[in-house]
Order: structure tokens, then C-alpha cells, then sequence
DNA sequence: CCATTGACGTAAA
DNA sequence: CTTTACGCCAATG
């Protein structure tokens, strides 16, 4: 067992581990958690990182229920097929009842 | 070492 | 309402 460097990277890492089935979050709300609200963008750039590690990143979209992220997986549906796959119906790389499936890290941890 | 980019988001004009 | 600008910090060239 191994922090993650434990810097912005590995507190991305846990929180996005923590995501429940069935569900999804956005950068910022990720951010929101960690105290940086602005630094959404480090949360997508961490992302960037959990290639290859135990990171359900395609649980990860952006705050319109996006999957701006899409093109970082292999396929070019393979992170819709995923959501899809746990029940979340995503539409036009568009997450569908975004309101419903969205889990918010602040309020719900 | 300096410049540019990047899976975003909010604020301001 | 739409468009523009900035912040965040790390990685890459």
C-alpha cells in the first residue's frame, strides 16, 4: 500500500476511488472537496494519471455531465459504454439525469 | 529555466 | 443572454 504521493494527484486518486456504482461526479465538485474549487483542472490533469491505476476516471466527467474525458480512453465510446454499463445513460457523450446519478464528495462523504 | 498546454470552472464585461 | 478572461498547478517541450 502506497499513498499516491498524497499531494493533489493522490487526494484526486481516493476521493474518485470513493465514487459508488452507478455514479458520477464532475472535476469540480472533486476540487470542491479538496478545498480548490478553481483548481478543477488539476483534478482532469490528475486524471491524466490514473492511466493504469485503480481509478474509475470514466466515473469522472465535467460539470455539464460531459465526457469531455472520452478521448484520453482507448475506444472512442469505451467510457460511455462503462457508464452505460453501471446504469448511466449517456446520450451525445452527454450523461443523462446528470442530477440523479451525480455524487457530490462534499455532501455525500 | 521559460513558454505552452491541459479530462475545468467561475467571474466579469 | 453570450463571450472573454483568469485561476489552479503540474507536466512537457
Amino acid at each position: 500500500m502506497k499513498p499516491e504521493t498524497l499531494s493533489f494527484f493522490g487526494k484526486v486518486y481516493k476521493v474518485t476511488r470513493q465514487i459508488p456504482y452507478g455514479r458520477v461526479t464532475s472535476y469540480g465538485a472533486i476540487a470542491n472537496y479538496l478545498g480548490a474549487s478553481r483548481s478543477a483542472r488539476m483534478v482532469g490533469y490528475a486524471m491524466n494519471g490514473s492511466a493504469g491505476k485503480n481509478v474509475p476516471a470514466h466515473r469522472v466527467v465535467n460539470r455539464k455531465g460531459l465526457l469531455t474525458g472520452k478521448h484520453h480512453f482507448e475506444g472512442t465510446n469505451l467510457m460511455q459504454q462503462l457508464l452505460e454499463s453501471e446504469g448511466v445513460a449517456v446520450v451525445d457523450n452527454q450523461v443523462q439525469d446528470f442530477n440523479k446519478v451525480f455524487w457530490d464528495p462534499a455532501k455525500e462523504l
